[in-house]
RNA sequence: GCGCCCGUAGCUCAGCUGGAUAGAGUGCAGGCCUCCGAAGCCUGAGGUCGUGGGUUCGAAUCCCGCCGGGCGCGCCA
């Protein structure tokens, strides 16, 4: 609707241009319509005369005054006003308005969704938690915003692949199979103590239990073997090297690499499990050692190499990113020649752009926001233009339990997960709870409120107004009429009422709000929207009946009904909120 | 100290690339079920948009200072 008003006004545009009456500056401004913030002012404003005035030397009222007069006849317009300053204020026929239902009702595979994106490749990476416990709280708010915003690109016309980087490779994966076998030895009877900076999670018990089970002793080094002593060691980062070297030395490589392989594997089941129940899916996981195995970090890094943005230094290999604005070099290859995480991401981010996608889109927690001028660098650096990489940024959330701050550490083992908060509140909770603000700023509440009001959470307002829907069409095939909302589509015209306009108006943005929080890439629209569509439902609902005597009318309105909800079930599922038919 | 983000109703938050009288939810006060689901609707009270300047027809929105809060500044990941 808004193009044609839009095509309409530049075509006035130039028509005035070409009598001489406006000397129209170019490059020339854009031409927005948006609804008026009063239903008095129509259905589409314009605020192009005030964007001119200055250029065109008239006072906005007056070249508003003069598109206004130029506008060609159509059909769809019941009246076009000008107001102070110098708004343009369109009235849409009843019917134009209406339109959008029968839109909706002949073609409800296309609810929602648009061109926008014409099928560009996007690789859209999210969550990405080490695979050293389970998914928190945290992780789940972008778990959350990472599958509501796939959903919402692909729906605005772009080809998405979501995807899970797996850091399995490195020191918190060694710190993760230690912490294991030490509770391996536990549970033989033979215990270390156990260092306060490993893994003290209940759930490192359960693998260690496991792996116990499928392997036997095969894990407990002999019996001789006097106990390590490691309380010499002052530096606690040390001492965990230490331990993690005895323990590798214990087992021997063979059985080191089961270990860290059976705990890897343990915990990514686990963070698989939890997100297939939170409605997530990926559709690839990306294995950070896979950059080892396929020559990609070495391909990567050699390429960087040649491209004089690497230098030697202090023993170790550094990237320039200073060069390209970040605060200071970075170094890729330690003085032990170790490669660091930076150098895998250079590989991996690399690797994004070479399997062909036009756009990577990643989202991270909002503490990684100094990490993205190296990563952009490296990109600048090999000749990737660096925009491509798009990183969003989530805060994390703080949560309150009786009135206190929930401290959160993952060795500690001290932290709500989300398969916890699923169990308590629900995925349809959960899910619309983390979609329903903006995922960039700090989100806090607490938890024994968000458990104890799960009944008054503002979902099921959303939920309501669709179960209502489904059961006035319940009543209609009681009474043996036919189901097809689509004999009311001729009878549109009988919609004369206030609310019943507004309705129609909302529906017929739905399209535009989709697209837009694609673009913006911001889900929380649709959740703001949804509320405000349930809402004019709800109104609507206890102020007209629906199920009247006369026929056309009835028809009429079962026709709005099934499109109402049609687009809350749509703009639900966006969200990864389910849509039920009673409740 | 430097960098990024944020201060909107008692509380939790919207406010669309600058637009018309700043909006929801929750809480508070009052009303609505002989009638399609009251998990709903209607009405009311509640605001110096942190603060001081600037830009212009117009600023919660853009720019600068200040105050207050969060995060980041490893040869960790």
């Amino acid at each position: 609707m808004k193009d044609f008003l839009k095509s309409l006004i530049e075509q006035a545009l130039h028509q005035l241009a070409d009598l001489g009456a406006l000397d129209l500056p170019t490059p020339l401004p854009s031409i927005t319509l948006e609804p008026p913030r009063h239903s008095a002012h129509g259905d589409f404003s314009c605020n192009i005369g005030m964007l001119l005035a200055k250029a065109c030397r008239k006072s906005p009222l007056a070249i508003a005054e003069m598109i206004s007069a130029q506008l060609a006849p159509d059909a769809r317009l019941e009246k076009v006003t000008v107001l102070a300053p110098g708004f343009i204020n369109f009235h849409l026929r009843q019917t134009a308005i209406f339109q959008v239902v029968e839109t909706l009702l002949r073609d409800p595979a296309n609810c929602g969704r648009s061109q926008h994106g014409a099928g560009q490749r996007i690789l859209l990476e999210f969550v990405s938690a080490n695979p050293t416990g389970p998914l928190h709280v945290g992780h789940g708010r972008g778990a959350a915003y990472g599958a509501a915003l796939a959903n919402l690109l692909r729906a605005a016309g772009y080809q998405v692949a979501t995807e899970y980087y797996v850091n399995d490779a490195g020191r918190q994966m060694d710190i993760l199979a230690l912490s294991v076998w030490l509770r391996v030895l536990e549970g033989a009877g033979r215990p270390l103590d156990f260092p306060s900076n490993g893994y003290r999670g209940e759930y490192i018990r359960q693998i260690a239990a496991d792996i116990e089970a499928q392997y036997g002793h095969r894990l407990l080094p002999p019996s001789g073997d006097p106990p390590p002593d490691f309380s010499t060691l002052a530096d606690a980062e040390e001492a965990l090297d230490a331990r993690i070297a005895h323990c590798r030395q214990a087992l021997g490589e063979i059985d080191y690499q089961l270990l860290h392989g059976f705990a890897c594997a343990a915990i990514l089941g686990g963070i698989k499990e939890d997100l297939r129940a939170f409605g997530v899916e990926f559709d690839c996981w990306y294995s950070e050692r896979s950059l080892v195995t396929r020559d990609l970090l070495e391909s990567a890094l050699a390429r960087l190499r040649n491209t004089a943005f690497v230098i030697k230094k202090d023993g170790a290999e550094w990237f320039r990113s200073s060069a390209f604005g970040d605060e200071k070099d970075r170094v890729l290859i330690r003085e032990n020649g170790a490669p660091t995480y930076f150098a895998s991401d250079v590989a991996y981010h690399l690797d994004k752009f070479e399997r062909g996608f036009a756009r990577a889109i990643n989202i991270w927690g909002a503490d990684h926001h100094g990490y993205i001028p190296r990563v952009k660098a490296t990109l600048q650096a090999l000749g990737v233009d660096p925009t491509r990489l798009e990183v969003l940024l989530v805060q994390f959330a703080s949560l309150f339990r009786q009135g206190e701050k929930v401290q959160m550490s993952t060795r500690s083992g001290e932290f709500v997960t989300l398969r916890e908060l699923v169990d308590e509140v629900g995925v349809d909770a959960a899910r619309y709870f983390y979609s329903s603000r903006r995922s960039d700023q700090h989100l806090e509440f607490d938890l024994d409120l968000a458990k104890a009001q799960s009944q008054d959470n503002p979902v099921y307002y959303l939920q309501y107004a669709h179960a209502r829907i489904c059961s006035v069409f319940r009543q209609v095939a009681q009474r043996g009429e036919a189901l097809d909302a689509l004999a009311g589509i001729p009878h549109l015209a009988c919609l004369t009422e206030a609310r019943e306009h507004q309705l129609a108006a909302l529906l017929g943005r739905y399209v535009d709000v989709v697209a837009s929080a694609a673009e913006q890439r911001e889900p929380h629209a649709i959740a703001n929207y949804l509320r405000e569509v349930a809402a004019e439902y709800h109104a609507f609902y206890n102020h007209h009946k629906i199920n009247v005597e006369d026929v056309p009318l009835r028809l009429a309105r079962l026709a709005l009904c099934a499109a109402v909800r049609l687009v809350l079930a749509n703009g639900l599922a966006l969200l990864g909120v389910s849509a039920p038919q009673e409740m």
